[in-house]
Formats: C-alpha cells, sequence, structure tokens
DNA sequence: TCTAAATAGGACTTGTTTAGTCCGCTTTCC
DNA sequence: GGAAAGCGGACTAAACAAGTCCTATTTAGA
C-alpha cells in the first residue's frame, strides 16, 4: 500500500520507549542500544522531534530526552510531520506547492485523491504514542 | 503523510478517462496525449493492469484498452497492489516477508501498526474508480 | 578547572527506488 | 505488406532514504 520511512519506524519505538521509562531522562545512547537503531540515526531524530516540541531535552552530562506532553496529546501525525515534512498522497495537495503541478488544469482526480487525503488524515491525526502500548 | 507513486497517480487518470470513455475502446497513445503522461511509461502502467485483470486489451490496429470490470467493481486497493506490488506501513507487515526484519523480537510497534494498516487498507478497499467521477 | 558524558548539527556517502527512455517484437486490420 | 496498435525487456538518470563521520557545545562532577 503505502509505508513509512524507517525514520518514523524508529521515532514510533523511540518514543514508546521514552514514554515507558517516563519520568526518567532516557539517552539516545540507551535508546540505540536497546531498541537495536543505529546511534547516529537516532540523534537525528530525536533531535528533530525536539525542536518540534514532542520531546524536551536536556543536555551534559546526565542529560537525555522526556516527552514534552502526555502520550495522549502526541500525535502519530505530528510525529510524521516532524520528521518527513510535509507530505500528502500528491505532490499538489502538500500547503504551498498547489501551483507546482504542470498537469493543474486537466487534472482529472484532484478532488477525489484530496477527499482521500482527508480521510487519511483523520486516521493518523487520531493515533496518539499512547495506542502504541 | 504518505504518498502515492507518480504510476499510480497516472494509473487513477488513466482509468478514470477510460471509464469516461466506454464503452469504446481507447488507444494508449490518446491517453498520454489527452492526461498528458509520458507515452512509453503509461504503456507500462496499462500493461500491468492488464495482467492484474484490472483492464482488457485488443492487439493490432484498432486496438485499445477497456475496463475489465465496471468502474464500482475497481477497487483502489487492487489498482496500487497491480502498480507497485505487495506494501505495507512496514516492511514486516509484507505478507512474505515476515521474518526479514532484525528488529523482529524486540520489536515493539509492531501489533498497533498492524492494526493502523488494517484501516489504512479498509480506507483504500472500499475505494472504486467510481469514486473518482 | 579539567574531563567525561551527553545533546546539537553540518556535511557527506552509499544504496535503493522511482521515473522515464529506448528499442525491438508481435498482433491485427486494410 | 505496411501501418497502427499492444507487449515487454533492458537500460539510464535523478531523486530520495538511510546511514556515517566529524566537530562543537553544554553540563555535572571529580
Amino acid at each position: 500500500m503505502i509505508r513509512f520511512s524507517k525514520k518514523v519506524e524508529y521515532a514510533l519505538m523511540a518514543l514508546k520507549f521514552i514514554s515507558a521509562s517516563s519520568p526518567r531522562l532516557v539517552t539516545a545512547r540507551e535508546i540505540a542500544d536497546k531498541v537495536n537503531i543505529p546511534y547516529d540515526l537516532l540523534s537525528k531524530i530525536l533531535q528533530r522531534l525536539k525542536s518540534e516540541k514532542i520531546l524536551t531535552s536536556t543536555q551534559g552530562t546526565h542529560g537525555g530526552y522526556i516527552l514534552a506532553n502526555s502520550p495522549d496529546k502526541i500525535f502519530l501525525q505530528d510525529i510524521m510531520k516532524a520528521i518527513d515534512g510535509d507530505r500528502a498522497l500528491t505532490e499538489c495537495l502538500v500547503a504551498g506547492k498547489e501551483g507546482e503541478c504542470n498537469l493543474e488544469e486537466s487534472c482529472s482526480i484532484k478532488s477525489p485523491v484530496s477527499k482521500l487525503q482527508k480521510e487519511v488524515e483523520d486516521l493518523f491525526r487520531t493515533k496518539t504514542i499512547s495506542d502504541f502500548v
């Protein structure tokens, strides 16, 4: 059908791990080891989650990550957006890229695909990481 | 979020065009011109749709394509599968590839993702190309 | 105040996938 | 026999995803 990026998979596993360890701070190294994800890659992922306010971090020795919100307020959609950026079923449905399709005028499927897009979004918007336990 | 491949987009546009032209036979050349899709690429797509029994074709002069079924019996899921093959949100959810994930044992998100996969499938399984008018 | 442990983040490499092209074959009608 | 159509393998190029490398910064504690 349609695939998660590896990074999103890793993000979900990491978030679940952090959630399960709450309220303790968890380090990237610990997650990488326990969940078996390349450390450098995971670091990037956690940093993105932090910059999108899904995680908060503490630097320095004894630093680490912790959820920025309760698990039932962290939505799948936000996680995906944080990691992969804005996406949609088609390029022309991505906010800000509407005009870039050279089929624009003749496009015969825009409106039904747009409707489908909304339905997919509804699915992802309602899932939180507390569903991932 | 998550994206259609260009080929699936083209398939949808082509199928809609063929559906609208029914019961006339339509050539790949005509679709390519009207819908503005590279001819060679479109040919491949139509051939796959044919081999998956979504279209029937007639060879030779005055040949062309026509839907193999009524539009409301041609499901989005089948179109996507015909073009892109078996896919799922994660590799390990694709039938026949279950064992290939090295996180298998430790994977903490398999069951919730599997549930989500079913929900996404439900969405795609119920859509037909008659919804694309 | 030095060091170790942690996050932060840019730059790069590698591998895979997608999109698209090229070319020759077969089928069928006139 | 030739033109118009589908059939289909092999290839190329560009884009993207995944992963690596390296260096800086922050902080706690000896």
